[in-house]
DNA sequence: CGACTCATTGAACAGGTGTTTAATGTATTG
DNA sequence: CAATACATTAAACACCTGTTCAATGAGTCG
């Protein structure tokens, strides 16, 4: 039957693949092939004989991940300033982003390309408010960016490497919620009333920088 | 003679033990044994011999790189707000700083313990900046505390996911002062000033957690 | 129908891992 | 000096990894 092949799930590749996602999300890339391979249902071989290696079942892997979070809805995922109830958000999605957060801790372009994409799409969030009056402006609106990104999904993946070995889904978006309340206040104390009380600090810092030494 | 034993060098066990430190905080935790072995000049056999096993050998390297923290300068390290420039001014910490960071990564009991730790030292500082009145009282100063260490720390992990292979520690310091100057400015902005303009979200959230015992 | 292509399997392979074991040398002790 | 305990090594072991290979099966096309 032409039916089984599209109709019946999906096909096998993609089985695989998707497969792949979910277990490289819950146990990292350490996760052996077979194990992979057991999860869709097939031998280990067959990945190899798809995908041509581990390494190439990874590579589709990330690019589906990041042809899902580029095509539509994903894009909410960096919507709010706060990256971690941001995941939380969005319960269809949590396994692309439990890879993804995978992703970065084994340090693939797909976890580089994941972080610079966030802090784009965190400079025209920022912007919006900029524009709004809602958020302060910045000297270099892009650095911030980039700061506030990093840090919380350096936040995030320091919680996952800490307390999340094999992370199950359901505790994941159970043990996100926690992490946001947990952060909810000190974050909106630092947004709203920053940590110096003088900014003799921050006026130093951009007249060193702006009075230029010796070239 | 007895003094080539304690004099010449250190102690085999202990010249694997630091071998180990430097090996694994380099490559991670799956580095081989027979590489650390090799680094330290003996047989791999040897290395189980002195620590029963890997994990073994890992428990010691845990054990002594938290003494070292403990016993005495380390405490430098969360000293500084900057918790990436404060590992960037121990030069002669930096194994360890790597070794911690890997930890971190790995998720072991040192990680936790380390990443508590800098927490608690970073309360201390805060309050002393609170009692010299430079830096602003909050309303949860262990929650605050915890917030800004973990997302110095996380920032620090990430980078390290991201851009660290295996990490030459030279490289590592030059990497840390350049991670440094990127996020100078975002962090004093943030600090001096904070991110929003009006503090509604603030006094809402502070009401909303307030208004059940509170009349 | 026959030939051909592709998906799929189970077994085998080569390489790496942590660990074990037997042997050897080298101190320290009685 | 002899005996004993320990440090150390090289080789072997069992296991797990990604990958290869030959065989089997089912679907497609001429």
């Amino acid at each position: 039957m032409r039916s089984t092949r599209q109709a019946d799930d999906l096909s096998t590749a993609a089985r695989i693949r998707d497969a792949a996602i979910v277990r490289f999300g819950r146990d990292g890339f350490g996760a052996g092939l077979r194990a992979v391979a057991a999860d869709a249902g097939v031998t280990a071989g067959l990945v190899v004989h798809h995908f041509g290696s581990k390494d190439g079942l990874r590579a589709a892997c990330d690019a589906h991940v990041l042809g899902v979070i580029r095509s539509e809805k994903l894009k909410v995922t960096t919507r709010s300033l706060n990256a971690i109830t941001q995941l939380a958000d969005v319960e269809q999605y949590a396994p692309y982003a439990l890879y993804s957060l995978r992703s970065m801790q084994a340090g693939g372009e797909l976890g580089r390309q994941f972080v610079d994409r966030m802090a784009e799409d965190a400079l025209e969030y920022l912007e919006v408010g900029v524009q709004a009056g809602t958020i302060k402006p910045s000297r270099d609106p892009v650095a911030r960016a980039r700061y506030l990104t990093y840090h919380y999904t350096g936040y995030l993946l320091l919680w996952m490497s800490l307390y999340g070995g094999p992370v199950e889904i359901e505790q994941f978006r159970t043990e996100l919620r926690r992490l946001a309340d947990e952060v909810t206040l000190p974050a909106l104390e630092l947004f709203t009333d920053g940590l110096l009380t003088d900014r003799t600090m921050l006026d130093d810092y951009v007249e060193y920088v702006n009075a230029p030494p010796k070239p």
